[in-house]
Formats: C-alpha cells, sequence, structure tokens
DNA sequence: CTACGTTTTCTAGCATTGCTAGATTTTTGC
DNA sequence: GCAAAAATCTAGCAATGCTAGAAAACGTAG
C-alpha cells in the first residue's frame, strides 16, 4: 500500500519532524531550554501549535528527548570513531583521546549535552533497553581501557566511574565552577589518574 | 535605633524568610522543583505571594538560591568534619571518607544539591568572592589530598578534578544511569583512582 | 481613646507557558 | 465534481511568575 502519493507524504512529514527537532536544538542552544516553547517553535517551522503534537503526542518533552537522542548518536560517533582500530593508539593516548573528544562535544554543543542527561529516563548505560548509541559510546570506554597496559579488573564498573568522573568535569566547566583556562591541565590530571 | 519592638519585627521577620526557604526546601525534596510554585509557597507559609517579594525581590529563583547556600553550608559541614584532625586517619581512609560523605549528602537531598549546582552562579570553587561554604568544601578536599602519602604536585587541580569526578558519580546515580546496586564498588574504583 | 500617617498585606490582574477541543480547511478516493 | 477523510488552525483553558493598586494593620502623636 506505498503508492507514490503515500510514500511523498511520509516524507514530508518525517522532513517536517526533522525540521522541529533541529529547530528545538538551535533554539536550546542559542537561547537555553527555557527558550525552547511550543509558540516558538511552531513558529520557526511555519506551523500551529497543534501540528507539534501531532509529531509528539508527549508534548514538549518528547522533543527534548529527540535532541538527546540526536546528541547521543553523534556523542557516541565521535567517541567510537576515537578507538577506531585504523588510527591503532597505545593504551594510555586512546583513553586521553576519548576523554577529549567527549569533552569537546559537551563544550561545543552544552544545551544538547543538557539534554542527554538531565533528562530522567532512567536507563543504564549498559542495560538491554539502553539507547544503542549510549551503549556504544559505554562499549567504546569499555575497549579503551582493555587496551591499557595494566587493565582494570572490573571493566564495566570502571567505566561507568570513568563516564561519571568525565561528565563531573564536563557540567562543573560549563557551570564556571573551575578556575578559568586550566582545563587542559585538568584533563591531564584527570586521565592520569585513570591510565596510571 | 533598635528599640525592643523593631528588634522583635526583625525577628519575626527573618523567622518568615526561614520558612519559605524551609517550604520550598521540603517542596522540593518531596515532589520535585517543578512543583515548587509561588502559589505553593505562600499558601504554606499562610501568606499571600507578594510577601515572598518582599524577601526575596528576585522571586523564585532567589529562593532557589537560598535553599542551595544553606545545602552548602551543610555539605562543607560534612565534608569539614570528616577530615577533621581529631579523628586523624590514614590519608587513603581520609579520601575515602571525604568521597563517601559527599556521595552521601548528594543522596539523601537530591533536590537541594540539584539546586547548588544546576544554578549558574558562575563562581569558581576557589575564587575570592566564592561562597565561604563552597571554599572550605574545596578546602577539605585539598587537606585530604595533601595527607596522601604521595600528594598530587598540583594541588588545586587535583582537588577540582576530584570535585567533578564524585560531582559525575553523584549525578549519574541518581539519573540511574549507572548499572543498579553497584555503588559501593564505584566508590572502591573512584577512591583506588585518587589515592595512588 | 482618637485620628492620622506609615508600613504591611492582600486582591486582582497581566503576560506567558504547555496543551487541547472543536471548527475549518485541505486532501483523498471514487 | 463531490462526499468522506485527513490535516491544520483558531480559540481557549488552567497554571505559571510576577506586580500595581486597594485594603488592612500598625504605630505614634495629641
Amino acid at each position: 500500500m506505498t503508492t507514490p502519493a503515500a510514500a511523498h507524504k511520509a516524507r514530508r512529514l518525517a522532513e517536517r519532524e526533522k525540521r522541529i527537532v533541529a529547530a528545538a536544538r538551535a533554539l536550546a542552544e542559542e537561547q537555553g531550554w527555557e527558550a525552547v516553547t511550543t509558540r516558538r517553535l511552531s513558529d520557526a517551522i511555519g506551523y500551529s501549535q497543534p501540528v507539534l503534537y501531532s509529531h509528539f503526542p508527549e508534548g514538549r518533552s518528547q522533543i527534548v528527548t529527540a535532541v538527546a537522542l540526536d546528541g547521543m548518536v553523534e556523542l557516541a560517533g565521535a567517541m567510537v570513531a576515537t578507538t577506531a582500530p585504523d588510527r591503532a593508539r597505545p593504551g594510555a593516548e586512546c583513553v586521553r583521546a576519548l576523554v577529549t573528544s567527549y569533552l569537546d562535544f559537551a563544550d561545543r554543543h552544552p544545551a544538547t549535552y543538557e539534554a542527554m542527561f538531565r533528562l530522567p529516563i532512567g536507563v543504564p548505560f549498559a542495560s538491554a533497553d539502553t539507547p544503542r548509541p549510549l551503549r556504544d559510546a559505554f562499549e567504546a570506554i569499555v575497549a579503551a581501557l582493555r587496551g591499557l597496559d595494566r587493565p582494570p579488573a572490573d571493566l564495566e564498573t570502571a567505566a561507568e566511574v570513568l563516564w561519571g568522573a568525565v561528565h563531573g568535569v564536563a557540567t562543573l566547566e560549563r557551570a564556571a565552577r573551575f578556575s578559568p583556562g586550566n582545563q587542559e591541565r585538568r584533563v591531564a590530571e584527570l586521565v592520569r589518574h585513570f591510565v596510571d
């Protein structure tokens, strides 16, 4: 039952849905999440508010979630690319690159990153129904740790702690809780502790 | 010009201000910050909304800040008590106790903790105009690290990173991003990385 | 005790928010 | 070309943070 007309319509709908998510993300990055209102979003895509709800029945929160999922795909992509076997690095360098790419993402897309972790999705990194990209990112950390000269005994726990540590540093950096301009030294210190 | 009547009035005002902050904190811990509305707060203290603004001219955000400041005093108190010289511990145990008391606070007062770090107060831990309790807590971490067998070269940076790591673990734990029930193992892993 | 002036408090309302029911327009299928 | 169906819009609700102006309570002087 996929007539050309129906296919065309489906494509237009998917297109519009992407525009909604893109508009939400752009607005959030430019003016913060509190500026992402349903009225502004509907203005941005040139439709009225109820159209948003035809795409996202749960409303605003579901749109934020969509942005978060996009962000997870990007972050996981960056992290997996960092640990790709073709650019083989010694174990410690691999961990460092991973941490750097993570912090880089959080720094360049603060609102998106905020959505990814403020959300109470309540799903562990390594569970069965974890969003695929999140799980990929977690596995990238596990792989990097496994490549160390002296890998930790409990890889999963170590990966969770490393993720937590990097996440905390990213958060406090963003909140300007750290002394300004010492980010590189902090990264070095953080990596030093985990590659030991 | 401190007549008894004026003093009494000042005391009553201070009392009411405390009730506002306490009500906000209780409501946030019970139902989350989105449930902390000016109407509910004024109901809780038995006055109308404008009374809130006579105490906190900047409105709701200033009340949240007051809760955050209270939390910082408590957290700093717990951390400083942990590192008190009377209960002298070996360096590593001191760091472990510090981390544990920190995570314990975040776990028992999640909404208060959220206010403390979601706020864009934009003040570093170790700056001149940092809230006193935050600075005390930071110094407690520095002191604990200094007491290690092999203290890190750059104490301030190491303390920032340790704070960030613990903060990240606290946040992800709260967001249920970690595998359930392994908190103790994570704490052990975290401490292990920072004490040697 | 009264009457006035000050201070405190409340009532009522504004603009904005997320969201939705019902009317209206557009598209579809024959 | 026309009726059924789908898509979209208009208009509105309840709740939010916040505030101006009315009302009440208070303090002080006579």
